[in-house]
DNA sequence: AAAAAGTTGCAAGCTGTTCTCAATACGCTA
DNA sequence: TAGCGTATTGAGAACAGCTTGCAACTTTTT
């Protein structure tokens, strides 16, 4: 029986990703997206965030390596960046399945509610397609003031 | 023939807005919103740039003001709050005819175009109305990579 | 005209993010 | 599998954008 040694392990894509660009696997930037992966793809994360549950879990990896290693992941379309908070961009796992976020957002109180609109999916993919994009993600923000702050 | 005095000027939107609310007019504030109004609706102004260009004509306004006015504008929607951008929030006029942005951003190089889809602003409608919210503003973001940055 | 309330400018402070740099870890090659 | 070149890390300083505290000033009210 073999020992477990001499099988080689299937690289991840994480690793293939980094290695073909001369990059290297490192343990934070493992343990940054297992993080992600580990809580899916609905829920958004800041850097600060990332870094406490992090800390949290014993494992210790200092802002600056999570700021970086957020870039990082952002460029390499592993996670999905949101603009849309107020105090510090989130992060989430960018799914492929379902690269789809609609948000309405009340101004003043900054209640957001989801919702998902197929016309808003097309109207991406059409715009891509025209200029030659490759489409990653589409996001629609919705600005409005709730029923709650209308009045005053 | 009666004096100029004899004439009640029709106070601005902005002058009876404030009133309604306790606050005042003042010179700083007609300032900030004139040159946003001289500039028209498409164009995204951020704080700092607010700042300087009032400098540049000769008018002193202090940062401090520039934001504490330019967030008070937004809560009174004269003015709109643009998130997507790095190195600071932006502003421009908010035109209500015309409440739309759509953009396609390249996520690698950053280059952005601009179009325009009615479904969108129907769907961003939709779900205001569903939630019973007061649209201000809908805008599409779709990140993407564009042609010459796909292949490297 | 005095009191009350809102607004401004300045400077200090805060928060999220990036940078600098020495120490360390990765991964290739021998 | 030891050694080497280079990528990466951690810690803290630095930075940018923004907010706040406060004294002076301006308007409005009485």
């Amino acid at each position: 029986m073999p020992s477990p040694n001499s099988y080689r392990t299937h690289p991840s894509p994480l690793e293939s990703g980094l290695r073909q660009d001369g990059k290297r696997m490192t343990p934070q930037r493992k343990k940054v997206l297992s993080l992600f992966e580990g809580i899916g793809s609905g829920i958004h994360l800041s850097a600060e965030e990332v870094h406490s549950k992090l800390t949290n879990s014993g494992d210790k990896v200092s802002l600056a390596t999570i700021y970086r290693t957020l870039r990082l992941l952002v460029k390499m379309t592993f996670l999905n960046e949101l603009d849309l908070s107020e105090g510090g961009n989130r992060f989430e796992l960018l799914s492929h399945d379902h690269p789809d976020h609609h948000h309405l957002i009340c101004i003043r109180c900054g209640r957001t509610e989801e919702f998902e609109n197929k016309d808003v999916i097309k109207a991406g993919e059409v715009a891509a397609k025209n200029l030659g994009f490759k489409l990653l993600e589409s996001s629609l923000n919705v600005r409005a003031i709730c029923p709650l702050c209308i009045n005053k």
